[in-house]
RNA sequence: GGGGACAUAGCUCAGCGGGAGAGCGCCUGCCUUACAAGCAGGAGGUCGCAGGUUCAAACCCUGCUGUUCCCA
């Protein structure tokens, strides 16, 4: 073993290693676990997000496999319509074409080998982070498979009524040419202006109204204020004309209008805005609309063919010019952008599929109600109802060529409407072969909806989908679970009747340091891949465990990553220690033999409980705070240095080489979850097989052990330094130490050994009191340990000392004592805690007493 | 406008009813043959502010201030 570990050279070996012994492929045992991926989209590059994400999954997948489990965890990814679109459009615009030039088909097959090689890129991401999920079942959203269940699942909902085509107001990205659904929309607040625009009446007199939009004018079918508002009663009824255009409008009165704002007078302009549209269908209105896909104005007019913005600012110039602004207020609203572009949306009156919610989403809201689907943490599950109960239409449809096509057939003869599994023929109505398919394809969103049992082979009923349906975790971010989670939920229930998951584990955000989402824009983002290669996989991974503790998000400052490299290099130390120790060694289950033997063994049992318990929980933090504080604080900083001590000493050392060994080998399972990579190489410096599929760790019964006198002991040791340092001795000056009080500490002689090599100590002796020249290192109930000084020793500064020693007690001796004189407190408490309280007190009070009596004696 | 989350050591964060914690940073001293990516010792905090509940509050409740996210 080198005398440094660096992980470049051991990950991509244990990577390949796994999968040729097929050690990700579940295997026959004790119950099952399965979990689908979260399909990364195959545009992005993984962030932290992801690989925290990943990071996750793959500690409980690990524990999970190694307590036996048949475990499967399935990866894949996610076509990505809009986003993956954009991509090779840009693409093409490169090369000089565009999409229209190529065609569908061609199109179709560019993207597929554009797609192919990401998905490979994005395969090798995950695994160089150690992901132990069965690549032999990865799945991709657009693939065949996932095909014939999103066409099966569309006939059916169409079939119930569930699906519908309608026109409807939706939302519009001009630059990606499509439509989104109400999630896909980003609002952000933006300072705007609202311009009040005089509108006049036909027959004398004139409107205020006010507006964000004033181009949108070009569109206005009426004017509506509210009823009850007297400013305008008498105008209702009346026509107004449409300033630049000359056109009559009506001017009605409906309750949406909101009499406080603006002038309380609305133009309505139904094509292009939600509620004007309600409005408009109200009162039967017309719709005129003004822009065309690429949202410029096509209305015929002087503006006709600018960009929303520029008619903007003509429409206002003219306004202005023919007297019509009234006034320019600055005003802050909200603008929606489209998710993945950040264009602003366009409202747009369009023709699109929707599914229909309210059915599907009762038993979706029952299934969380009632505990078959539990969030962790558990105030998710308030985000998700409310959304569910509120729940809209979903927009299923989009305008583009990658993704699903819809299996919808038009007849041209008769005007039917065909909807199929399979590809039909001709027209199942009038039989005629004049039939189109139609143009759009389906949201990724309702393939990914499937995902939990259409990649384990649904709709066919296979062996997968019997045996690991419903999953048992769900490991996701906050921020899909209405675009996911919820939709999983709504198709399991739908097609499956059953959740696809018991529990779903919503992890964090990861931040920058400064709390700041990591952007492109910012600059502020992290590599996983970089970290990878400059941490090692193990490094980033236990960073990101320690960090993710529930129900906050995570501000990542790199420099934790460092550290945990620095833990990656100790565990590696400590295994050389070992191995150089152990040579010739069997393992064994050790013995208790001596006090740190069994201080050491009931530490390691504590550690296998709290680290199961917190995975089993999903406390990951807590998991690895837990065994890295016994590894590093206990095993390293402690037991190692003591072994030093027993291993000369012919009566232990056998046992303790296997107390060494035992604890290593247990220590590498607990630590395997976090740190795959550096576990298994460690492992195979001592053991045969895989640390990936050995058995979790239990506590052993005969290794619990209360160690309240090594605890002393540790004290000491701790003592002596600390008036070492005191003094200004250098470490290596070897003190005199003497101890007094009944037990007789160190009647074994490897104990006394431990004080001697620890603290560097020259000769113990036991003495029957203090002697003069002394400090006191420190103070237990039945014993007393002193540094012994030289005659020359001015002792008044250890006086001075051990008054301020006393003061400290003091203070905490008075607390208990305040406490136990309170009659409410031994009354109510319970009792264990006011016994607890008085013990302390108890050992306080004898150990102020020794001090003050060895105080007197220092000052006579 | 509605809802949620968070404010603890210089920084990043645990703890969430009965002794204020970790890592990094800082100071001091050490290359003590596993590890200087290390070891030892140390400094540093009225746990955002104000009330309330309780025998007991960093932890529960209310209000305030600030930061932040989601929804409309």
């Amino acid at each position: 073993m080198n005398k440094s570990y660096s992980p470049e050279d051991i990950e991509k070996k244990w990577y390949e290693k796994w999968k040729e012994n097929g050690v990700f492929k579940p295997e026959k045992g004790n119950g099952k676990f399965s979990m689908v991926i979260p399909p990364p989209n195959i545009t992005g590059q993984l962030h932290m997000g992801h690989a925290l994400n990943i990071v996750v999954q793959d500690i409980i997948t690990r524990y999970n496999r190694m307590k036996g489990k048949e475990t499967l965890w399935l990866p894949g990814e996610d076509h990505a319509g809009i986003a993956t679109q954009n991509v090779v459009v840009k693409k093409l615009d490169k090369e000089g074409k565009t999409k229209e030039e190529i065609g569908r088909e061609k199109f179709t097959e560019v993207t597929w080998e554009w797609a192919n090689e990401y998905r490979k890129r994005i395969r090798t991401q995950i695994e160089s982070m150690g992901a132990s999920c069965d690549w032999s079942k990865e799945r991709f959203t657009l693939d065949e498979g996932l095909n014939k269940a999103v066409k099966k699942v569309f006939v059916s909902l169409y079939k119930k009524g569930l699906i519908y085509k309608g026109k409807y107001m939706v939302n519009w990205c001009p630059k990606c040419g499509t439509v989104l659904s109400n999630e896909e929309i980003e609002y952000e607040d933006e300072k705007g202006k609202l311009y009040h625009v005089r509108y006049p009446i036909d027959g004398g007199g004139e409107v205020v109204i006010a507006t964000t939009r004033p181009e949108t004018m070009l569109g206005d079918t009426a004017i509506a204020v509210n009823p009850d508002d007297e400013r305008y009663k008498n105008i209702v009824g009346k026509r107004a004309i449409l300033p630049l255009v000359g056109r009559k409008i009506p001017i009605i009165a409906d309750e949406y209008v909101d009499m406080t704002f603006g002038t309380g007078a609305l133009k309505v302009t139904p094509a292009h805005d939600p509620n004007d549209f309600e409005i408009g269908k109200r009162h039967n209105l017309e719709t005129i609309d003004i822009f065309d896909d690429e949202a410029k104005i096509k209305f015929d007019s002087p503006y006709k063919g600018m960009s929303r913005e520029e008619a903007r600012g003509s429409i206002v110039r003219d306004l202005e010019k023919e007297d019509y602004l009234v006034k320019v207020e600055d005003y802050v609203h909200s603008v929606g952008h489209c998710y993945r572009c950040h264009t602003v949306v366009e409202p747009k009156l369009s023709d699109q599929w929707f599914v229909k919610m309210k059915p599907l989403a009762e038993p979706a809201i029952k299934a969380v109600k009632d505990g078959s689907v539990k969030f962790h943490p558990d105030r998710w599950k308030k985000v998700y109802l409310n959304w569910m109960e509120n729940v809209r239409d979903w927009c299923i449809s989009r305008q583009l060529w990658w993704g699903h096509r819809i299996p919808v057939w038009y007849c041209k003869d008769c005007g039917h409407i065909t909807v199929s599994e399979d590809e039909p023929h001709a027209c199942e109505a009038c039989g005629s072969t004049n039939i189109v398919q139609d143009e759009d394809v389906l949201d990724t969103w309702f393939s990914s909806a499937l995902w939990p049992f259409s990649t384990l082979g649904w709709p066919e009923n296979t062996e997968d989908l019997k045996k690991y349906y419903p999953t048992d975790l769900l490991v996701t971010g906050f921020d899909i679970i209405f675009f996911w989670v919820a939709r999983m939920i709504v198709m399991g229930l739908e097609f499956m009747h059953d959740v696809p998951f018991h529990d779903v584990y919503i992890h964090q955000l990861v931040r920058d340091k400064y709390g700041r989402k990591m952007s492109k824009s910012l600059g502020n983002g992290i590599d996983p891949i970089e970290v990878v290669n400059e941490y090692g996989a193990d490094a980033m991974r236990i960073t990101l465990a320690m960090l993710a503790a529930q129900g906050r998000d995570i501000n990542l400052d790199e420099r934790a990553f460092e550290s945990f490299k620095h833990f990656s290099n100790k565990i590696w130390n400590a295994a050389r220690f070992v191995k150089m120790n152990v040579e010739g060694i069997k393992y064994e289950l050790p013995e208790a033999k001596t006090v740190a033997d069994r201080w050491i063994l009931s530490k390691l049992n504590n550690a296998i409980i709290e680290v199961s318990e917190a995975i089993e929980s999903y406390d990951l933090n807590q998991a690895a705070h837990a065994i890295y504080n016994f590894f590093w604080g206990d095993f390293c900083d402690w037991y190692i240095e003591i072994s030093k001590v027993q291993l000369k000493n012919a009566l232990y050392s056998e046992n303790t080489k296997r107390v060494l060994l035992h604890v290593l080998k247990t220590s590498m399972q607990l630590l395997h979850p976090f740190m795959p990579f550096i576990t298994e190489e460690v492992w195979s410096n001592f053991f045969e097989g895989f640390v990936a599929k050995s058995t979790w760790p239990q506590k052993r019964k005969e290794y619990d052990f209360k160690e309240e006198g090594f605890e002393f002991i540790l004290n000491a040791i701790k003592g002596i330094r600390s008036v070492k340092a005191e003094l200004e001795l250098p470490p290596s000056e070897k003190v005199r130490v003497a101890y007094s009080g009944k037990d007789d500490l160190f009647a074994n002689e490897a104990v006394k050994e431990y004080i001697v090599k620890l603290a560097n100590v020259s000769t113990i002796e036991k003495v029957e009191k203090r002697p003069t020249h002394s400090m006191t290192a420190a103070v237990g109930l039945n014993n007393e340990i002193f540094v012994v000084m030289n005659e020359e020793f001015d002792i008044s500064s250890e006086i001075e000392r051990l008054h301020k020693k006393v003061e400290k007690l003091k203070r905490d001796f008075e607390k208990a004592e305040k406490k136990i004189s309170n009659p409410d407190f031994l009354n109510k408490a319970p009792q264990e805690i006011v016994q607890k309280v008085k013990n302390e007190r108890d050992e306080l009070g004898q150990k102020i007493e020794k001090l003050k009596k060895t105080i007197e004696e220092l000052e006579r």
